[in-house]
DNA sequence: GAGTTTCCTGAGAGCCCACTGAATATCACC
DNA sequence: GGTGATATTCAGTGGGCTCTCAGGAAACTC
């Protein structure tokens, strides 16, 4: 029933014929921290800081998709794209933008599959994200074709942004959906708030863990008003969501 | 802290191929502890005390796993940690934070497989902690990531922390757990009170021993309302978790 | 069997953690 | 620029957890 229950969201795919990213962002500490996070959940990751380092490790690292900063040093994120393109790379792209950057600007050059995700992200926002794209571009994932997570009655639509429980359509905001998506991934196992903030909240979020609490009460009202309740805590350590335990 | 000049209390895995690990910290007290009791479970360990002896012992130890404090002398924890992926080493860190740690300073900190423990910790969880992180990150275990610890009809479980016994759940605080958790992977094994004290409270609990009663006795009422009873006094000397010895 | 030691366990104080409602700040859409 | 939705902070409340203590039970000694 439940093929989701047993699995880990951040488990190393290692049956995954292992999809390669390459990361541009020319702040370190930005591409290490998604590195580090694709890395995880199972993708082969390269990183460059500029325009030019992108294209020769491109070269010979052919990425079935980039994670790319509109914003580089040397040249902007789309002529690097283009680059690439004219070089017959047939790549997903992924651009990171600044908040303001205008939203035509962004749309006319993100043609075909790509996509893009404003700086400040969160972590599991940004892996959704890159999942679709790969999804579209018709790269072959492994265990993630079905764009549905689901877990008991619940389900939750990656593609429409549509959660149902027992076939209710629920109602929820952005960082109501992405906690949700969180938990239903790692179900059955003890998250802490801590995983939880550094996953669902942007990267930059410098307030208290007790927010996850208000969220969790928020998805609660939401959620659990239907039996049997899936969102559990686990005192002194975080949350966890299950279905009640037998026996 | 007598113990652990004692003989080693907690199982020698000896499935471990012993893992290395560098432990961090400018507090020898504190190194040396957790490398002593490390140690006993049969990691092999180095010291540093600081930043820059920790990036120079990681180059030719290649250790598996850093516990890192993250108020060194000279720079934080965080840069070393960073200064170590960008050499290409790919190791799990298990960072030590004082616990009143501003909670922006602990961000980040468990994207990845990395974690994090506050101080003071207890040994018992520490340990734990660590050899989650290593299954994590570990490419040495194939999907033999047993996260279960079991004793008869017992079965205690790392990530979902639920405990069964004959399929039943108890419901543990964190404190019971972790003790139940010392007890059974030291089945079989008398440990003394003081044993349990210092791997299972906090490093610089000094309180009476009378506690570790109180909890064994609170254990006693959840798990062995079942038969037979596991949990054995050794009089003057400690407990043993066993199965009734046959005739 | 009496005395002594060790252990068990119930009761309770205080602390800590989590939940939730409400107030405020911020954002997005007209 | 206004309005509603969303995000975040904050504080009160309640309840669970930790720990202490003390009386009594059990076990060992002589």
């Amino acid at each position: 029933m439940n093929s989701l229950k047993e699995k880990p969201a951040m488990a190393q795919t290692s049956t995954a014929s292992t999809q390669r990213i390459l990361v541009v962002d020319d702040e370190t500490s930005i591409s290490d921290l998604i590195a580090t996070s694709l890395r995880f959940v199972g993708f082969e990751v390269r990183t460059a800081a500029t325009g030019s380092e992108a294209l020769r490790v491109a070269e010979e690292f052919k990425p079935h998709a980039l994670i790319l900063d509109v914003m580089l040093p040397d040249q902007n994120g789309f002529d690097v794209c283009r680059q690439l393109r004219v070089d017959g790379h047939n790549v997903g792209v992924l651009f990171l933008t600044a908040k303001d950057t205008t939203e035509d600007k962004i749309q006319g050059l993100t043609i075909g599959g790509d996509d893009y995700v404003t700086k400040p992200f969160s972590l599991e926002e940004l892996v959704a994200r890159l999942r679709a794209l790969l999804r579209r571009i018709g790269a072959v994932l492994p265990e993630t074709d079905d764009e549905k997570i689901r877990f008991a009655d619940l389900e939750l639509d990656e593609a429409t942004h549509e959660v149902r429980r027992a076939g209710n359509l629920i109602e929820l905001s952005p960082t109501e959906f992405t906690l949700l998506r969180y938990l239903m991934i790692n179900a059955d196992r003890v998250v802490s708030k801590s995983q939880i903030l550094d996953h669902v909240w942007q990267y930059d979020f410098r307030g208290d863990a007790g927010i996850v609490e208000t969220y969790v009460s928020y998805l609660r009202k939401k959620i659990d008003i239907y039996e049997p309740a899936l969102l559990h805590t686990v005192r002194g350590v975080g949350y966890r969501m299950r279905l009640p335990a037998r026996g």
